[in-house]
DNA sequence: CCATGTTTGATACTATGTCTCAAATACGTG
DNA sequence: CACGTATTTGAGACATAGTATCAAACATGG
């Protein structure tokens, strides 16, 4: 069976895990993903494997998601990517000029949700973050932009 | 000219401060929002309007979204719906069980947010953040559900 | 290498938008 | 009020993002 990138290794690893079966489409579909540098559309995805099925490639991307390997990043402009996840809760820091995206983690804010919740008697269950700007490298390309 | 609620009044005014004009099918789209007690889907609302077209019904939500008379509301399950906004910055609780949904302002979560992303250097420009729960009625319903 | 349960992919359908363009309409001005 | 113009409408086509169905193909364990 061909072998992929470590990096798509991992990500057929997490759906045997769960216990789903190793197929040709699903690998092909992980090595695409490995491939990406940035966070990407399902569309986009789709159109690089004219091989594979629109639902398997839907469908791939679903259970990825449901694994934790990849994980959904809300763009500024409402539209939804996917981005290889570094397993864990967190957010991301998404640069509106390049796309690059870190990871924003361990930080308090979930605290300081919950406090401000609980002034409201919520019950919190989950929550939602995007933080869209500019990253380090972009900023500095051009300091004072509008 | 027939005339709205306040509440439908005040979304036309918005339209007509941004230099929309006051036309038909803007207002009866306006009087339908109006009377939403909670978000609402894009579908839901064109359903509701047989008589307007799709194209005009998904205008307008976009110019009142624009105009900060209308907020879009990411929900739980990916889906976005829309909801009357009470202007200026805020963020939602969106109680998962009724479908309620409470305004969070004037919190300092943005603060904390500035000085996480401070450390990686990041500029903030801004943000999205939607929580999920149960708000005070359904969680003094069902006290230790799930 | 067989049986079985999973997966695939074609196709259709729903939701959410966007774009185009001719026809209709609002609104300022005379 | 009536007119001219610029905006708006709505039909329809198109794009993205999914989901559902179901027969055929396939992976896996025995």
């Amino acid at each position: 069976r061909k072998r992929g990138s470590p990096l798509s290794e991992q990500l057929m690893d997490a759906l045997e895990e769960r216990g789903y079966r190793d197929t040709t489409p699903r690998r092909t579909v992980a090595r695409a993903i490995a491939e990406k540098e940035r966070h990407f559309a399902a569309e986009e995805l789709r159109e690089q494997l004219p091989g594979i099925g629109r639902a398997t490639v839907y469908r791939s991307l679903k259970i990825l998601v449901e694994a934790g390997a990849l994980c959904r990043v809300l763009l500024e402009d409402g539209n939804l990517h996917y981005q290889l996840s570094h397993r864990g809760h967190h957010h991301h820091l998404l640069c509106v000029e390049c796309g690059a995206s870190e990871d924003l983690m361990g930080c308090d804010i979930e605290d300081r949700l919950e406090s401000v919740a609980d002034a409201h008697h919520f019950e919190v269950s989950g929550h939602w973050l995007e933080v869209y700007g500019r990253c380090q490298t972009c900023a500095s390309k051009l300091p004072v932009s509008t």
